[in-house]
DNA sequence: GCTATGTGCTTGCATATTGCAAGTAGAAAT
DNA sequence: ATTTCTACTTGCAATATGCAAGCACATAGC
């Protein structure tokens, strides 16, 4: 007799981009591993938002599950647990940034240089490039490392 | 396990857009003010994702201290209230856009035409004027109603 | 003026989500 | 052998949300 008037958040694109967006925490540990190289469950404990540990590992195995990371054990130190970036992951990048600019403009308590807003919009594909190729020498380096 | 180089500035522009991004409903009243010509509380009551009463009293209050919308009565009939979306909130455009376009993208039940990313990833800047001209036609309409 | 309806909320309460502190399990280091 | 490190899980109190009802004020029709 379930009623069951779930809404289906598919279909509409920003439902369907809110499952992601739609939350703050989502979104911090989306920058965090698309901007900052962070990494490990540790490495995104301890940024300055101060997330608690059951929200991570909820929000991990949620973006784990959409498809957003990529949950890899270090074969060579067991208790070493990355989390990368996938492509879904980074092609959210072009609207993380566009945010950002957003931000950088609007925030008067911005610590964002000004070169960031002015830079994307000088050359928006340039420097959307740059950040690109930064995730990719952040996710190289990583994956070096784990490979040996 | 070689420090992976850091993308380092001192402000955090993504925490700032998370205060209105990180909510999913703020987002979905982003869209309909932004992309459907929604501008009253029974417009925003009656789409058909379902928000509650009382939250979309606090998110329209919250939207409004944060300067994204303009609430104003009309004068020639007190009983009905618009919600405007300011240069600010106008400003969310690309990044809303770019979110939908990711969405289209990965969301395979997505109800958006592939001619919508298709036309964005060809002519972005068009696509975005067009947008930005279509908030613009809205507004024009219902404040041309308003002032008489 | 009197009633009905429309519009924009507020209130109360059950349920769901979050934040915080503590605990646990399996490596790894000492 | 013991401590520490890393990635979680669990329990519980606080907070936020969903739902239904109610309320204030404003037109609209009679």
């Amino acid at each position: 007799m379930s009623k069951a008037k779930k809404i289906d958040w598919n279909g509409c694109p920003t439902r369907y981009a809110a499952g992601i967006f739609g939350d703050k925490w989502c979104l911090v540990i989306l920058r965090d591993v698309l901007l900052l190289g962070r990494r490990t469950y540790s490495d995104f404990l301890n940024a300055p938002e101060g997330i608690s540990t059951n929200i991570l590992a909820n929000r991990l195995a949620k973006m784990e599950s959409a498809g957003l990371l990529d949950r890899q054990i270090d074969p060579r130190k067991a208790s070493r647990v990355c989390y990368f970036p996938t492509r879904k992951a980074r092609d959210l990048l072009p609207t993380l940034i566009s945010m950002m600019v957003w931000s950088t403009q609007y925030d008067k308590d911005s610590d964002a240089p000004p070169s960031f807003a002015e830079a994307y919009r000088t050359d928006p594909v340039a420097t959307l490039a740059w950040y690109e190729a930064e995730v990719d020498k952040v996710d190289a380096a990583i994956l070096r490392d784990l490979e040996g």
